[in-house]
DNA sequence: TTGTACGCGTTATCAC
DNA sequence: GTGATAACGCGTACAA
């Protein structure tokens, strides 16, 4: 179609009859320029569509307005609302920004990682594949950056996530109070530090609450191979699913083995998805403050940016717990 | 930390002990350059760290290595799968992609598209928030652009999006067979082109099956004003609906009025998501194709790039029916 | 207000 | 065949 290239501040400048260098005030609003020569500057961008190319700008002047965010995966709905809040904030503060996702890859997240580089981004955000996030940092790694949501096994980076100990000592109490007197909380491992939180957390409110923990691995055939036996054995009076992907596949054992919630076992689960709400009965979950974690993540990677030189710390946000159907055990379902 | 700048090629350069040119041959590969010499190159990017600049690189090769996906809302599930997608693709062609979100707003729309322009992207694929997308085009906007999903006023561009006719024939069919006589279809509005494509598709095949089209509009709240007159007026033997707000509010309706599915009414949806899967009973639904529509979109603006000058087009890729058990409509439920 | 050197990487041209 | 020199793309910043 139109003409072949771009239009540059020389053709603007060329167009206006002035220099380059009076157009790119008039585009920063740097220097004073006269109203007349500015009016006539900005009516030349208008005709030709002149947009100032932030690369080349940066080139220069040697400051980024890009930041960059890597998430394990994109089609996960929590990271996903985390980007789109996180975006808005960037936005609003004038910066652009990368959306990279790993795939729940460790080497694709070290690619990512790389060739991120290229881009020359202010700043990070990254919530890593796995707690080993510096090994797969370059050497030189010199980016302001902010890990959030998923704890990593150094401090050396600023950390925004929740507080995973609180909501689950209360979930404890909750299922005690609910007539529960056995629970088994299952999680994929261990080994992740959330997970190990969160376990703790329970498990330290329990009090006369038997709890058990069982880890089910990451995938749904692993978690059914493992919870199944576990199950058909001896069946607790609660389940507490401590991450989405147990729950989802150990909600969907549950029907499949023909128990019915709450009155055959009741049932909650960390990190509240919409369809906890919509099938029957409806789920008692965590909800954990996405919104909050993403703000709270630009306001730091923000701060540092701006020069912000103290210590690198943590923030723990609080989640919340929201009781459902499925944990109102019916009176006369635990014969005691 | 570390040296306070980014090494540049002039760095590595100095290193090696030869000139940028020299470099610049070896990183991409160009001219011929001495195995002893490369290899004193290649040692010196690794001790420094050194990382090509993509836009000083495009500045000067005028070959820009930047795609831009444009989203109504990245919350979405579906359009996160497109995202995810369609970033893998370009990835695997040596383009990074830009992910912008609209939030369902014409005006960030409008802005997006604007801003976007700053990074002199090579490409665009964009999935508009309504049909007058051109509207909100800059005036000469000269990218090679796609349109993927819904379905523009215009024929300008390239077009990729699911065929929405013949599967919404074969749900006409499919509850027919169910033994449903009646059939209520919902959908935001007739005015979005996909929703009017669905239910002439719908209509088209229903034969005996008595089928009306009811416009619930655009929030949960008022697709449940709309729909509950109607339900408790006079109850179709089975309730479709043509996209994902209106599945979700109008299953919740359902719940709430203490209607059973399939029993007192069958119910199918558009647009499948996990949840109806988990739900009990699960929905018979219909998926769309949303991973070949990423492929497919990408390809597309992969051949303009690559110069395909042919006249736009579109491409319609065709959905699949999954029957479940929300349309099993017990024999005996719909009294003759 | 303007001229112009500059940031980075590419590429044509030229010297060995 | 190998490698260096220098002009160039764009926008910025400072001296004039």
């Amino acid at each position: 179609m139109p003409r072949g290239s771009v239009p540059s501040i020389r053709m603007v400048a060329a167009r206006a009859g002035v220099s380059i260098a009076t157009v790119s005030n008039v585009v920063n609003g740097k220097a004073s320029v006269a109203v007349d020569v500015a009016e006539r500057v900005r009516a030349a961008i208008r005709e030709l569509g002149y947009v100032r190319d932030v690369n080349a700008a940066r080139l220069r002047a040697k400051k980024a307005t890009l930041a960059a965010v890597v998430v394990p995966d994109l089609a996960n709905p929590m990271f996903a609302a985390f980007v789109s809040v996180l975006e808005h904030e960037a936005r609003g503060d004038g910066f652009d920004l990368a959306v990279l996702s790993s795939r729940n890859d460790p080497a694709e997240e070290a690619h990512r990682l790389a060739s991120l580089r290229a881009w020359r981004p202010a700043g990070l955000i990254v919530i890593p594949c796995d707690g080993a996030l510096v090994g797969r940092l370059p050497a030189d790694h010199a980016l302001p950056t902010v890990v959030a949501d998923r704890l990593p096994d150094e401090g050396r980076f600023d950390l925004v996530a929740v507080d995973n100990g609180p909501v689950c000592a209360a979930m404890a109490g909750h299922l005690r109070e609910a007539g529960a007197r056995s629970c088994l909380v299952i999680g994929s491992s261990l080994r992740i530090a959330n997970i190990a939180e969160r376990w703790d957390g329970f498990q330290g409110a329990a009090g006369p609450l038997a709890a058990e923990m069982l880890e089910v691995g990451f995938d749904a055939d692993s978690v059914t191979r493992r919870l199944r036996p576990r199950l058909s054995e001896r069946r607790p009076d609660a389940l507490f699913a401590l991450d989405h992907p147990s729950s989802l596949a150990s909600f969907q054992l549950i029907g499949a083995m023909g128990l019915a919630i709450p009155r055959d076992i009741a049932f909650a689960s960390f990190d509240e998805m919409d369809w906890m709400r919509l099938v029957t009965p409806p789920l008692t979950a965590v909800l954990q403050p996405v919104e909050a974690m993403a703000k709270a993540a630009w306001a730091r990677l923000r701060a540092r940016l701006d020069g912000d030189e103290s210590p690198t710390g943590a923030i723990r946000l609080p989640c919340t717990l929201t009781p459902r159907a499925s944990t109102r055990i019916p009176s006369g379902a635990i014969p005691r």
